[in-house]
DNA sequence: AATAAAGCCAACCGCGCAACC
DNA sequence: AGGTTGCGCGGTTGGCTTTAT
């Protein structure tokens, strides 16, 4: 009953792949095209497992992948697709021609990550960490500026000049509007005669209720050199999804298959609007695709 | 130059769902 | 109808490379 095997696992070579393997894989699959894949390494000639073999053509040897550096309007895009839908990477990926969810994957937990931190903004929520340590205060039942930086100050660990740009929300048909986030070294705070009342903060790594990533990728903030000033009037945040995906299941199921429908309008829109070219029309995308989100938020 | 720490990414793991028998 | 596997996905890890001390 059922399918028979994909493979004798105990019996297939793992780890890193030969030239000479890509080579037979390419050459396979030029040659036949993909099938079931569970055939592949038989008729390839390779001691690999089949679900191996998917995985090392569809994220290395495919002849439409990019092996370059992320553009920065790659990297906007990730961010704002991150921000609406969070860690859905194929569907992420599917807006980049070329990358598969794997590179979108990895260039987020090595680079796009630590980039928000820099730039005082929580990676998961991607609120920013003053608002963040705020709402903790608030939780914990202590008073918000009991060891809370004041709200319009955040700290990081390393310098930069690049301006955050995050995208609210407002239910008032202002969406996709941005707000600067002025970075500020600690020389120029302290040369700033206007915010001579705000003093550097020392805080741990701010730990998101539904972070799942292990804890190699602690970021340490401790030793804060930056200081980070938003708006002071900030703008009401993103409502947020539920963080794993069974409850993005249910988030979009809901109760019944007129939800699933939805989702495949999603899904359908994003696929829709892939473009390789991600300038004006990747923010756009990006807003329409919250204004999606919104619609199950407020049903619930 | 040697060693440790951090960065990076390819590959694996395990899960949910659909397909198959 | 129900057990089993294939596929696709997100999360995690192993090990190589780069950087810091």
């Amino acid at each position: 009953m059922g399918r028979p095997p994909c493979c004798d696992k105990s019996n297939v070579k793992r780890g890193l792949w030969t030239a000479e393997e890509d080579a037979k894989l390419l050459a396979h699959v030029s040659k036949l095209g993909i099938g079931n894949w569970t055939l592949v390494p038989k008729k390839a000639g390779l001691n690999r497992c089949g679900k191996s073999c998917r995985l090392r053509w569809t994220n290395y040897l495919r002849p439409d992948l990019k092996h370059d550096t992320f553009t920065p309007q790659e990297e906007d895009l990730i961010i704002n697709l991150h921000q609406a839908i969070g860690s859905r990477w194929s569907l992420i990926a599917k807006q980049l021609p070329g990358r598969t969810d794997n590179d979108v994957k990895n260039y987020w937990n090595t680079k796009l990550r630590k980039k928000l931190y820099t730039m005082g903004i929580d990676p998961v929520t991607h609120k920013p960490i003053s608002q963040i340590l705020s709402e903790f205060g608030n939780i914990s039942g202590l008073p918000n500026n009991h060891h809370i930086p004041s709200t319009n100050m955040i700290s990081s660990t390393t310098t930069t000049t690049t301006p955050a740009r995050i995208f609210y929300n407002n239910n008032n048909n202002n969406i996709g509007t941005s707000h600067q986030f002025q970075v500020m070294t600690n020389q120029n705070l302290f040369n700033n005669n206007n915010n001579s009342n705000v003093q550097p903060h020392f805080f741990n790594e701010v730990t998101s209720p539904c972070s799942s990533s292990s804890s190699s990728h602690v970021t340490d903030l401790s030793s804060p050199q930056v200081v980070l000033f938003a708006p002071p009037a900030l703008p009401p945040p993103l409502p947020l999804p539920p963080c794993n995906s069974n409850n993005w299941s249910e988030f979009f199921l809901g109760d019944n298959t007129e939800d699933q429908a939805k989702e495949n309008d999603l899904e359908g829109f994003l696929l829709s609007s892939s473009s390789s070219s991600h300038t004006n029309s990747s923010k756009l995308n990006y807003t329409k695709l919250i204004e999606v989100t919104f619609s199950y938020e407020f049903k619930m």
